[in-house]
DNA sequence: ATAATATCCTACCAATTTGGTAGGGAAATT
DNA sequence: AATTTCCCTACCAAATTGGTAGGATATTAT
């Protein structure tokens, strides 16, 4: 299951993405409009800062924004971000691969499925955005 | 991802169900075979059992054994038992359904793709089953 | 009967993760 | 220089995870 940060996550973004183009939003503001605790958010939305995914600007006027449009910041890349791995074993994990003790991966059965499972939650995520999620809400 | 606990499960009973047909199997011997704490293996034999996917004797000759065929037992059923749910949102969860505070579901854009995801995900897991894990790994 | 074998049950525990708060520092604007 | 707003470090409580301890209960063998 996603954490409750993630889904603060999506909220946040999907806050951004339907106000793109219109400059900074304030933390604040995504704060009283999502209801997200203030300080929490803050986390988040630089740990997304530090990978690219948002701009922000200090001071007056400032806030955050989205640094590409919507339609390129897939569902994946935040989970990846702030949830972690996507796949349901450390071992068959692409971003965050671990090996598993005790197991021959050649002939490990449970990896095989546990691949498959991956790449076909992969082939969605991956191709689901922002900007499908605004859109997907009419 | 999946909870080592939950990885434990699915060693425990690729085991049994290699083991089908040839009577109880002693706790100890699987801990011993899959490197599982016995103890713990305990627990989980115990919970497998309650919901009739094992069946156990006690006393001498005694242990644990698949209480159906392995290919009758498919995936889901043992992750939903011991890891909790396999939908990424509790209010896309087809067993352990929440509904989500401040959330809209007829107009929630992420509601609606991590209900794909979800489909996706058990087309697969619900399809395969403990006998596609032991032939898997040959 | 009773001893031995093996599962069952309750309770506990330490380490980690999760969700969140506090408080000040740094940069930009007015 | 004051204000605004993001940035950073540190801390904290509650929940979850992974595991242990110890005995109760059921079955079988002697």
């Amino acid at each position: 299951m996603l954490s409750k940060k993630t889904r603060y996550a999506f909220r946040a973004l999907s806050y951004l993405a339907e106000n793109y183009g219109k400059g900074p939003i304030l933390i604040s503001d995504i704060s009283v409009k999502k209801k997200i605790p203030l300080k929490f958010l803050e986390n988040i939305l630089n740990e997304l800062k530090k990978v690219d995914l948002l701009e922000s600007k200090k001071g007056k006027g400032g806030g955050y924004y989205l640094k590409v449009s919507p339609k390129k910041i897939n569902l994946a890349t935040v989970i990846r971000v702030i949830n972690g791995p996507i796949a349901l074993l450390p071992c068959v994990s692409l971003n965050f691969y671990e090996r598993c003790e005790d197991c021959d991966e050649k002939h490990c059965g449970i990896r095989k499925i546990m691949t498959i499972t991956r790449d076909a939650t992969l082939k969605i995520l991956e191709k689901k955005t922002l900007h499908d999620i605004i859109f997907a809400s009419f």
